[in-house]
RNA sequence: GGGCGCUUAGCUCAGGUGGUCAGAGCAGCUGGCUUACAACCAGCAGGUCGGGGGUUCGAGUCCCUCAGCGCCCA
């Protein structure tokens, strides 16, 4: 036991024994019922450290922390997503490069040294090598930052969202999930982000507030015959008058009256005279705009589901690339009543993005007297992708789909039985379930993501046939289609008729993060470690992202497994800058952890975190870490002197003993401590480590205020006395249940405390119970001398007198129960207040009266 | 527009099933070198628990309503 106990360096040298011990090593031969998994969270690597991380993995630890200690092997891998746009992004701008996947490999690439002021163009094999460098340089960096705060995670179990396992887990489950019929193929109106140039999924959509114009376009009605009728026309408005060559029906309300005489009728677009046919769908709505909207194929997800619903052809306009295609007029079905006129305005748009577009049209508009009045701003809400900085098109294209309307029932059960925490997070869940709208799109146009593992015959005619795509057995996987063909072909044959090309997509990064269960325990690559960790038991995570990942977990556990994979969720909330406003880059607001980390010392940081409540968004609070850094060093210190009181200098500390502790005051403090036992058990029980965290603290600074000065006097007693021996027998009990208390949250410095004394980690200790200290005592023995205690240090104070400063008499006045509780502790009471003479009053008022010696 | 959460001392927050629940820490103020700790200790002060209404013998605690803030979804 050192003579002055410090934090410093308790970091490195715990984090390096720790290693060095296998302390947090899972025990794979434990029986999954004395297991506990958890499915760790995989940082995105390729983003900066964020406080928020230290935040949300405290608070996982300190669960885990617990459940180690309660006798269950741990399951706490480490995964790394390094999947993804946001590695792509990154790689990017750090070597000034640009994937072009025409590209053969080139051997002899090495990346620029600074990037240049024109990105350089290299292959896609190259581009994914630069990502695989550069994640892992990140991944250390993580490593350094988690080992540095003191995750309890087994580094022998990690995982990433790309490496081969990730892929041949993906693969395989994406495998399955075509040969059970839930993945198809399909041609389809996709969210498309132009600049990203990949489609886009529900989950990743936002709204955004954007100035628009509403622009009032005239149709002629037209006859029986397809004729003119004459003046007869109906106006619409539209904020996206570029797409009228799209146009392919008019909508309104079922029960509109002012429209009710044209439904099944036909109208004619203005500059194309394309014939289209007036509906009646509810999804219209009467009071917006003039109540009767043009149905385009497509402007918005609303276009969507009339053209489905209602049946419409499909006349797409806008290509992936943003800009208006060429069409066929007169032909393939692109009717109009003069093609040439159509062609001859179309050609003023052809090639134009739609910005562009929309400029020329409206002129085009307002010279043919079709375009009525002047654009009518207003501000309405545009779906963007929610890291595109452009509003998303809706082209066709081919796309990979996860069936998952048939499921919504299913998922809205397996909502239900999952347990979150807090409660209320279900709601977020049930809502998405509720609202989703379409199949899941997993397609994604990108470069750096597990490939599909298919491949598509190529007729001998040239023709790709999408419909019987080829794919490997389980056993060749990994596959990458690019480089890697199909059976019974061979690299010669790609690309060329009577032979293949590979599909040239990736998954949806959440495609492969929505089997982080099935990756980090090993489906199919090691069964036996599978079944005892899946279905794990918790989930970690915050809240903005239950409508993507904990849904996309949930839902390839049903596709594959037919369960939940895990039974708990614990939902964190989001850290604030000190301001309370949410950090962001933009902002410029992101705190980083590592300098806190260095400031205040891990305890301190992870006590900060522990303090915020399950759900709760909490701020960054230097103020909450001095704290913490106070409670760690006032750990050091009340336990040298607990432990200095216990044995003679030298002598080993005897071993906790109950059965030794005797005096009253003694088995009251045990009593309370064991209904902080009780508490902080419960509480973790419910994932509430905040409130195990605040039961503990309280009781340890009243412990160390009253009973430590309470006990002083007789703990420096001849050893030999029994009321010494109750006192160092309770002292090292007390030490003992709450250094493992705190264990959870402030690993370094009980760990240290842990090591003056006792053999083996306190994080393999077991966790207290409320046996090891019920000696049936009365708690309120303590809380009546504390009081007594409190009046007579208050009575020093008011005389402004040193605490050391004697009081000749103490008169107390009470019931008699209160008269019990001071004749069982007066001696203590005696000592530790200066009191001569202590006397005590029945009577049925409470009154302590105190008369200080002279000074 | 719908849903969820929050609104308690200057600040950050606790307050399971309604009855010493009006609390803690920080900041503030007043004192004290007390042989574990001055990176400490002792003490003091501090709020009509967002507004209004209701249920109840009794409501921060349940119900309704209004207001503000935040988030999610349309």
């Amino acid at each position: 036991m050192p003579d002055k106990p410090a934090l410093e360096g308790l970091e490195a040298a715990w984090a390096a024994r720790w290693e060095a011990e296998g302390t947090y090593a899972f025990d794979a031969t434990a029986p999954r019922e004395r297991v506990f998994s958890i499915d760790t969270p995989p940082p995105t690597v390729s983003g900066s450290l964020h406080v928020g991380h230290v935040f949300s993995y405290t608070h996982t630890d300190a669960v885990a922390r617990y459940q180690r200690m309660a006798g269950k092997a741990v399951f706490y891998p480490m995964g790394w997503d390094d999947n993804g746009l946001p590695t792509e992004r990154r790689v990017q701008n750090y070597y000034g490069v640009r994937c072009d996947p025409a590209l053969p490999r080139d051997p002899s690439f090495r990346p620029p040294a600074e990037p240049g002021s024109q990105p350089v163009p290299v292959s896609r094999p190259d581009f994914v090598e630069l990502c695989l460098a550069l994640t892992a340089e990140d991944e250390r960096a993580f490593e350094h930052l988690w080992r540095t705060l003191g995750l309890s995670v087994d580094w022998h179990h990690t995982y990433t969202t790309i490496g081969d396992r990730a892929q041949r887990a993906s693969q395989r489950a994406f495998l399955r999930l075509l040969a059970g019929g839930h993945a198809y193929q399909h041609t389809a109106p996709t969210l498309w982000d132009v600049d990203f140039a990949t489609a886009v999924s529900q989950a990743e959509l936002e709204d955004r507030e954007r100035p628009g114009a509403y622009h009032r376009l005239r149709f002629a009605c037209l006859d029986g015959d397809g004729r003119p009728a004459g003046d007869a026309h109906v106006d619409i408005e539209t904020t996206r008058p570029e797409l009228l060559p799209a146009c392919v029906a008019l909508v309104a309300h079922p029960d509109d009256e002012r429209y009710a005489h044209l439904f099944g009728t036909s109208v004619a677009t203005p500059l194309f005279g394309v014939p289209v046919p007036v509906v009646a769908h509810p999804l219209a709505e009467p009071d917006k705009g003039s109540g009767i909207a043009m149905v385009c194929t497509f402007g918005d997800t609303t276009d969507v589901v009339w053209w489905r619903e209602l049946d419409l052809p499909t006349r797409t306009i806008v290509g992936r690339d943003g800009r208006l295609e060429p069409v066929p007029w007169g032909r393939d079905g692109w009717p109009s009543a003069d093609p040439a006129a159509a062609a001859a305005a179309y050609d003023e748009l052809a090639g134009r993005t739609v910005r562009q577009a929309q400029t020329r049209i409206v002129e085009l508009l307002a010279e043919s007297g079709a375009l009525i009045g002047e654009p009518r701003p207003i501000t309405h809400p545009v779906k963007f992708f929610e890291k595109g900085e452009r509003p998303l098109e809706i082209v066709s294209s081919r796309q990979w789909f996860v069936r998952t309307q048939p499921l919504r029932e299913r998922l809205l059960e397996l909502g239900d039985q999952l347990s979150w925490h807090p409660p209320y997070m279900a709601h977020r869940y049930r809502a998405w379930v509720e609202g989703l709208a379409g199949d899941w799109n997993i397609s994604r146009q990108r470069f750096f993501g597990v490939p599909f593992p298919v491949w598509y015959p190529v007729g001998d005619d040239g023709d790709v046939d999408y419909d019987h795509p080829l794919t490997p057995a389980e056993s060749r996987l990994p596959v990458d289609p690019s480089v890697d063909a199909p059976d019974g072909f061979d690299e010669s044959q790609r690309g060329r008729p009577g032979g293949f090309i590979g599909d040239p997509d990736v998954m949806d990064t959440w495609a492969t993060s929505s089997l982080t269960p099935q990756i980090a325990g090993g489906w199919e690559d090691d069964p036996d470690l599978f079944a005892r960790v899946f279905p794990m038991d918790l989930r970690p995570q915050a809240h903005d992202i239950i409508r993507t990942w904990l849904f996309s977990t949930v839902v390839r556990a049903e596709l594959e497994h037919g369960s939940l994979p895990w039974t708990d969720a614990a939902i964190s909330g989001w850290v604030l800058d000190p301001d309370r406003k949410k950090m962001s880059k933009s902002k410029g607001n992101v705190v980083t952890p590592l300098p806190l980390l260095e400031r205040h010392g891990a305890d301190a940081v992870r006590y900060w975190a522990a303090s915020g409540r399950p759900g709760t968004d909490t701020a960054v609070d230097e103020g909450q870490m001095k704290v913490g850094r106070r409670l760690a060093i006032k750990i050091l210190n009340a336990s040298r002197f607990a432990l200095g009181r216990v044995s003679e200098p030298g002598a080993a500390v005897p071993d906790p003993d109950l059965v030794a502790v005797t005096e009253p005051l003694d088995r009251a403090m045990l009593a309370r401590l064991a209904t902080v036992v009780d508490e902080a058990t419960a509480a973790f029980d419910g994932f509430d480590y905040a409130r195990a965290l605040e039961r503990t603290e309280a009781f340890f600074w009243s412990f160390c205020d009253d009973y430590l000065e309470l006990v002083k006097g007789r703990a420096y007693g001849d050893a030999d006395a029994p009321g010494t021996a109750s006192a160092r027998a309770a002292l090292t009990l007390a030490l003992s249940v709450q250094l493992r208390l705190f264990a959870p949250f402030l690993p370094f410095v009980t760990e240290e405390v842990w090591s003056w004394w006792r053999t083996g980690s306190v994080h393999r200790s077991p966790w207290p119970t409320v046996a090891e200290v019920a000696a049936g005592g009365d708690p309120a023995v303590l809380d009546t001398v504390a009081g007594v205690l409190a009046a007579v240090r208050r009575a020093k104070t008011s005389a402004k007198r040193s605490m050391r400063a004697a009081v000749d008499t103490c008169t107390v006045t009470g019931d008699a129960a209160l008269a019990a509780h001071l004749a069982a502790a007066a001696s203590d009471l005696r000592d530790a207040g200066g009191i001569t003479d202590l006397v005590v009053v029945e009577g049925t008022d409470q009154s302590v009266d105190v008369v200080l010696a002279e000074e």
